[in-house]
DNA sequence: CTCCATGGAGACAAATCTGTCTACCCCGTA
DNA sequence: TACGGGGTAGACAGATTTGTCTCCATGGAG
């Protein structure tokens, strides 16, 4: 796994990237990454085999810039474990206000792609796992009862916030979601 | 609105659902559907004037039919309103937990298809406001001080029940939603 | 100087897919 | 009996998409 990738590699990942997002996956064609990207189609296809293999790169790619944005920022908004898994919603909250949001990238992969067995599919089921992971070492340092039950209730209030922000266009969820999590902190203390 | 369609229209719309959901609505093609509805092309063009509106015609079928199935098997699993409440959990269950089951077909409808003016794209708002007002009224009946609140985290669950159903497969996640939604009605009595 | 890996430009093959059009059939009814 | 609405069958136009292939340019290593 070489760290020094190419340049040209990195320009198509990055069109593709925007692409895919802002347009959905299966409506953006080579023809247009070429066009973005300014590169040949004869290249694009010797750094990537085919359309899927890039679609795997490319959510590989984002999956890791977005848990590293996303931990980093909830790092900078709350110093406590507790504070911390309430400032969560905040930094979601951001992210859903951002006028270039288009949803959340790995639920619209794997729902635009139907096939389970894609590539891409497992690269969401492994954001949310780390999702999952994150929240409940956070749960366990804030002295949650019972933190995996715990981070799988987080699942779905995270999940349900995206969703409206996609469907309903609204950040309004993070708050919501906000709400909820912090009844349940609380329920979860004195038990 | 003639509520007497005809035969050909209805054994369309059937065939078209059931393709759209089994397999995602972008891949599934005309022919597929004339085949398996065993209609000619020129026959289906005459009742959709294109593959778009056939789309919203089923949708807005599924739509119907669906809130029906959901209102009617809630009430049947329980006789307050609270129970009920948390019945929308057991019935969710059952539903994540068919072996046909392949997600919520009005989530699928609005991620595959990256449009947001897709008249799909309305009816699955309108499905998702129909259970929010659902959820109201019960919360109303049952005593909850903000039910209008209630009802908005109510859909965060639902969602994320739903989106843990599609991309992990398992059910689970309506177990998790209930207990959740046990500790809000709770959060919302003593208050 | 000569290879050869990397890249650009774009024609082209092959497969889809939507929507139209022609030609014909059946059946109830005016 | 003649007509017209609804239906079948399927060829076909037109557009689009992925992936291959040819031809050419450049620039560094041996």
């Amino acid at each position: 796994m070489t760290s020094e990738q190419s340049d040209t590699r990195q320009k198509i990942l990055d069109a593709a990237s925007e692409l895919f997002y802002q347009r959905g996956i299966q409506h953006v064609g080579i023809n247009e990454i070429i066009a973005i990207s300014g590169v040949a189609k004869r290249t694009l296809y010797r750094w990537f085999h085919s359309k899927d293999q890039l679609i795997e790169a490319v959510m590989k790619h984002r999956a890791e810039q977005w848990l590293h944005w996303f931990e980093s920022a909830v790092e900078d908004r709350g110093k406590t474990p507790k504070e911390r898994l309430l400032a969560t919603f905040d930094v979601l909250h951001s992210w859903y206000a951002d006028p270039n949001f288009r949803g959340c990238p790995f639920i619209n992969a794997v729902l635009e792609i139907a096939d389970a067995t894609h590539p891409a599919h497992h690269v969401s089921v492994n954001v949310r796992d780390s999702i999952r992971q994150y929240v409940m070492r956070l749960a366990a340092e804030a002295g949650v009862t019972d933190p995996d039950a715990f981070s799988q209730q987080y699942l779905l209030l995270i999940g349900g916030a995206s969703l409206v922000a996609t469907i309903e266009g609204t950040p309004s969820g993070a708050d919501n979601a906000k709400n909820v999590l912090s009844v349940l902190i609380d329920a979860n203390y004195k038990r």
